[in-house]
RNA sequence: GGCCUCGUGGCGGAAUGGUUACGCAGCGGACUGCAAAUCCGUGUAUCCCAGUUCGAUUCUGGGCGAGGCCUCCA
């Protein structure tokens, strides 16, 4: 099976092909822990989490490594951290502050379906591999230190810029960057800044006492754990710039290699209703948020029909549609027992994770065991949909919650269904259906039918939306 | 100002140098006391202009429109 996926640092859809076979290497950019997750971070979470399933799928499930990172560190999170644990020292402080935030994420995420990583470092627990890397840039002529900052030196670098697909010279054209005055070079960003020990954590360093700049922070982790040159790197589109530019330039003057990731994949942006998501307009979700309201898996459907590097729109009709999607697989699927993923599906995944087309396989595959009625394709059908994340619970699960979410009072709904049966039984068409009406008052939807053996009329009921 | 995406039916959303998926909604039929649910079937689309070509929605150029990045951001 050939993987293709398009690499932004070539602009192309390349051929996959590993480093190494019997470890593939997949670093994806996690979150900065500071508050509760919101939607359009589940994106690159889930988004991954279909390339990891796929990969693990080709290569074998021990020939995987993904590593995704938990930023720990970081102003946003100090600025939290004194607010909500006043008086606390700094680093304990924000680790309080940290180790809540990473749960519910956690917690989060887990509704979502996603597999979890092979390994989730933390920024604070990598930082002597953080020094290390300053250590090596210094010594290469890549960094230099400054009132008690390092910084990197761009101009040390002569392809800096290239993931971005933009020069030195025009990054300064349209810079809106405050250029502190210790920079050689106005693009030279922090690797290392001075922390006020009263108020900001910090480390002993041999620049002072202090913490790391963001960007070094990737760069520390994944050398860590998937080596100086790993196979894919992943993250949100807007992270090209600066984020990833700068951990290609760290990694690489670091290690003096030529590549820092082979392919570097990126997702596209989120938008809710039609505008960018944003506390003052308003349309602001967390993934908890959402979860309040509708199943993971409906999450999860309504992210994949979208293909990963297209603006997503989020609306609450797509997320309708989602849900109506997975009521009919889960009443199709009936908790049949799956086979592997169907290839059509892995074909249509290792196409750029073309996820639209693999989901328009599943309804192929849907409709063609409603045809087949034969237990193979049920299998298949249903295999794809557990490869995919789909289908975590029983079917009886699913609709439990359908139940649970409209306030159903399942023994008073079989009360009127059994008294409306009667009421047709015996042709009583008036009273049945002022009960039918009653019912879907409540939300309940009716199906009725007749026993196929005794001819008999059957009512069985469900909640809908 | 620079860089980069994108523009497909009512909606969502793939693909393709020639026959244009799939889902939702709509419509017709079966079933039903009538419905619903379910099943069967079905209409509708490639932003505009020019070029290349036997043929373009697909390639090239221009235009118009939408969005993103260049600053923390998935």
């Amino acid at each position: 099976m050939t993987i293709r996926l398009y690499n932004t640092l070539t602009r192309e859809k390349d051929v996959f092909s590993p480093i190494d076979a019997d470890n593939v290497r997949m670093y994806v950019c996690g979150p900065t822990v500071y508050d509760f997750a919101h939607i359009g971070n589940a994106r690159p979470v889930i988004v991954f989490d279909v390339l990891y399933r796929l990969l693990r799928h080709v290569y074998g499930e021990a020939h995987v490594t993904y590593a995704r990172n938990v930023t720990d560190v970081d102003d946003k999170i100090n600025d939290r951290a004194v607010n909500d644990f006043p008086g606390v020292e700094p680093l304990k402080a924000i680790r309080a502050l940290t180790e809540k935030t990473y749960t519910q994420f956690t917690a989060d995420i887990t509704e979502l379906r996603t597999l979890t990583p092979t390994v989730e470092p933390r920024a604070t627990e990598t930082i002597a591999e953080m020094i290390a890397l300053i250590d090596k840039l210094i010594a290469g002529g890549h960094a230099y230190a400054a009132e008690g900052h390092v910084l990197f030196a761009v101009g040390s670098m002569p392809d800096y810029g290239q993931l971005a697909n933009r020069s030195l010279d025009e990054m300064l054209a349209g810079a809106r960057v405050e250029v502190a005055p210790y920079k050689r070079d106005a693009m030279d960003f922090v690797l290392w800044k001075p922390s006020d020990p009263a108020t900001e954590p910090g480390w002993n360093s041999p620049w002072g006492y202090g913490r790391p700049g963001w960007h070094l922070e990737c760069s520390a982790m994944s050398w860590k754990h998937l080596g100086e040159t790993f196979d894919i790197h992943g993250g949100g589109i807007d992270l090209v710039f600066p984020h990833h530019e700068n951990e290609i330039a760290q990694s690489r003057c670091a290690h003096g290699t030529a590549v820092m990731a082979r392919y570097w994949l990126h997702n596209g942006f989120l938008q809710v209703e039609g505008e960018k998501m944003s506390k003052s307009l308003g349309n602001f979700f967390t993934i908890r948020d959402l979860l309040n309201d509708w199943p993971g898996e409906v999450l999860r459907l309504a992210m994949l029909r979208s293909h990963y590097r297209q603006p997503i729109d989020f609306t609450v009709k797509s997320l309708e549609e989602a849900r109506r999607t997975l009521d009919d697989w889960y009443w199709f699927a009936s908790d049949a027992k799956g086979s592997g993923p169907a290839k059509a599906v892995i074909e249509a995944l290792s196409d750029d994770l073309n996820t639209p087309k693999a989901i328009a396989e599943l309804h192929g595959l849907r409709n063609a065991a409603q045809k087949a009625g034969g237990d193979m394709a049920h299998a298949e059908f249903v295999g794809s949909l557990r490869f995919l994340g789909f289908l975590g619970e029983t079917a009886e699960a699913w609709a439990a919650r359908r139940k649970a979410a409209a306030g159903i009072n399942t023994a008073e709904v079989e009360r009127l269904v059994a008294l409306r049966l009667q009421a047709r039984n015996a042709r009583n068409f008036a009273e049945s259906d002022r009960l039918r009406d009653v019912l879907a008052e409540m939300g309940v939807t009716l199906k009725d039918a007749k026993d196929a053996r005794t001819g008999r009329l059957t009512t069985s009921w469900e909640v809908k939306g």
